[in-house]
RNA sequence: GGUCCCAUCGUCUAGCGGUUAGGACACCGGCCUCUCACGUCGGUAACACGGGUUCGAGUCCCGUUGGGACCA
């Protein structure tokens, strides 16, 4: 037994699918699993609509996720000679044959079929009786495919299922330009690639008896085949950009942990009996295709910000540190120097953000001075009868000689004591005062992280709006 | 329209002939508490329908319905 080969082959089309990515994920885990080998081809003989940029962005994606291929990235359209020969070969052993009728002629026969309420496949013409071709006069390449019996695809999803060769018309291997067609070079590659197992998204497996028909004529084993079930949107139609953000970039730029898609996405169809968080070696230890589901699922948002949320708690705070800095920028506070301070800032809001976009979001009153005071919470907190407590609370916090939280919290509860007043009282004015607002962390850690100037400022500020 | 695939809480799923049908997200309560959270405890909630097979079907078979994909 050889060992394992998979592929992801994605159409440079555009981003890079959440879809995509899970698809590029099992064949990763499966061939990791089976320490085999992954292979990246980018399916790009489609020129309208492959652009450079979409290449860029599903190599980048792909590397953001951790997937990182073994061989490839491999390139179709640098492979046309490859697809030529294969051409030539199956003409030349009568398994394909020439065919001069015009896509006008093809459009007549079809909407005759229709009329007769007969099924619009390609009546022939050609196959029967091969046609005499001038020279220059343009022809396409067809596929002599049976007419009788049927082609079973062994579907490790799926199982064995069965197509009618009857239901089958001979497919356009090459069109008049000598260009090969998609089904053609897929087959054309897996066998070349030596690839073995074949895990790819549900809307191929109707395409797949066509493929094993051309496995067979071309004098080669057909590889393993496991379609995946397919990713809905919230109405159970194919996931797709009108259901929002899809693109494996929509997700890091919201402040999403390629761990948390990863885990997300390969939950999504494959489970492990009761196992919602797995580490990539986890992944890697545990991924079958036999526990890979049959039926298509609804992509949960909310799931997914459940699983980052998870990340946001466990992940080290030097890693959440450096991933948060871009988000950061791009709110245009000014980007923390000293490190240390950041990973402090961070823990105090570890627990309280899904995403980074959020954790500073969350955050801005650490990043900038110039925090705005929700009027209601002033109103309400920053009220005559705390003045007195709160100058009593500045210049004990003024006179600490380390600003630790145990010391701060010493300050307040000696404060409190001497003006018989619970923490509450205290607490939400300076919160108040402080961060803007009526929620944030623990005030103790607020005023540790935010430091002795900034916290006294602040507070003094607070006093003179109260007067 | 033809062919094919699919069907357990709202969602992701466990289940592989005998279970009080389990877990997770979301939602709703209690506890914790300086606010918001975290955490913790508990709750609401599902086998699409109809026939078989079987002593016994969520589980096997057939049909219906519904959803999806592909081809055109």
């Amino acid at each position: 037994m050889s060992s394992v080969r998979t592929r992801f082959a994605p159409s440079p089309t555009g981003y890079l699918h959440i879809g995509g990515a899970r698809t590029a994920l099992f064949n990763y885990l499966f061939a990791r699993h089976h320490g085999g080998v992954f292979i990246l081809r980018i399916e790009d003989t489609d020129r309208e609509r492959s652009t450079p940029e979409a290449i860029e962005a599903i190599i980048q994606s792909l590397k953001w996720l951790d997937l990182k291929c073994d061989e490839g990235p491999y390139f179709q359209t640098q492979r046309f000679s490859l697809y030529k020969e294969k051409v030539q070969e199956l003409l030349s052993e009568g398994k394909a044959y020439r065919c001069i009728c015009t896509p006008e002629e093809l459009e007549a026969k079809r909407q005759a079929a229709q009329r007769q309420k007969k099924k619009p496949a390609y009546d022939g013409t050609c196959r029967l009786k091969p046609p005499v071709i001038r020279v220059g006069q343009p022809y396409t390449v067809r596929f002599r495919s049976p007419r009788e019996g049927t082609t079973v695809v062994d579907d490790t999803v799926k199982g064995e299922v069965a197509f009618d060769n009857g239901e089958l018309d001979d497919l356009i291997i090459a069109r008049s330009d000598g260009t090969p067609t998609y089904n053609f070079c897929v087959v054309v590659d897996d066998v070349d690639m030596r690839i073995t197992h074949v895990i790819r998204g549900d809307d191929h497996l109707a395409n797949t008896p066509r493929q094993v028909l051309l496995y067979q004529a071309l004098g080669y084993p057909t590889p393993q085949f496991a379609h995946v079930p397919l990713i809905l949107g919230t109405d159970k139609a194919r996931l797709s950009k009108r259901h929002g953000a899809t693109s494996v970039t929509a997700y890091k730029e919201m402040g999403y942990f390629p761990e948390a898609l990863v885990n997300y996405l390969v939950r999504l169809g494959w489970s492990h009996g009761d196992q919602e968080i797995f580490s990539r070696d986890e992944l890697i230890e545990k991924f079958s295709l036999d526990e890979v589901g049959k039926s298509a699922g609804v992509f949960n948002p909310e799931k997914l910000l459940w699983v980052n949320f998870h990340y946001m708690k466990t992940l080290p705070l030097s890693r959440l540190a450096e991933d948060v800095v871009p988000f950061i920028a791009v709110k245009g506070y000014p980007a923390p120097v000293d490190h240390a301070w950041l990973e402090k800032m961070i823990r105090t809001l570890q627990e309280r953000a899904s995403t980074l976009a959020e954790l500073v979001d969350l955050g801005r009153f650490y990043l900038s001075d110039e925090i705005s005071i929700d009027e209601k919470a002033a109103k309400k907190f920053l009220a005559r009868e705390v003045s007195e407590p709160l100058e009593e609370l500045i210049q004990r916090l003024a006179s600490l000689p380390n600003f630790s939280e145990q010391q701060i919290e010493q300050a307040f509860t000696e404060t409190l004591k001497r003006k018989g007043l619970p923490l509450g009282k205290l607490a939400q004015p300076v919160r108040v005062a402080l961060t803007g607002s009526t929620a944030s962390p623990g005030i103790y850690e607020v005023i540790a992280v935010l430091g002795q100037e900034r916290t006294l400022k602040r507070l003094k500020k607070a006093l003179e709006h109260i007067h």
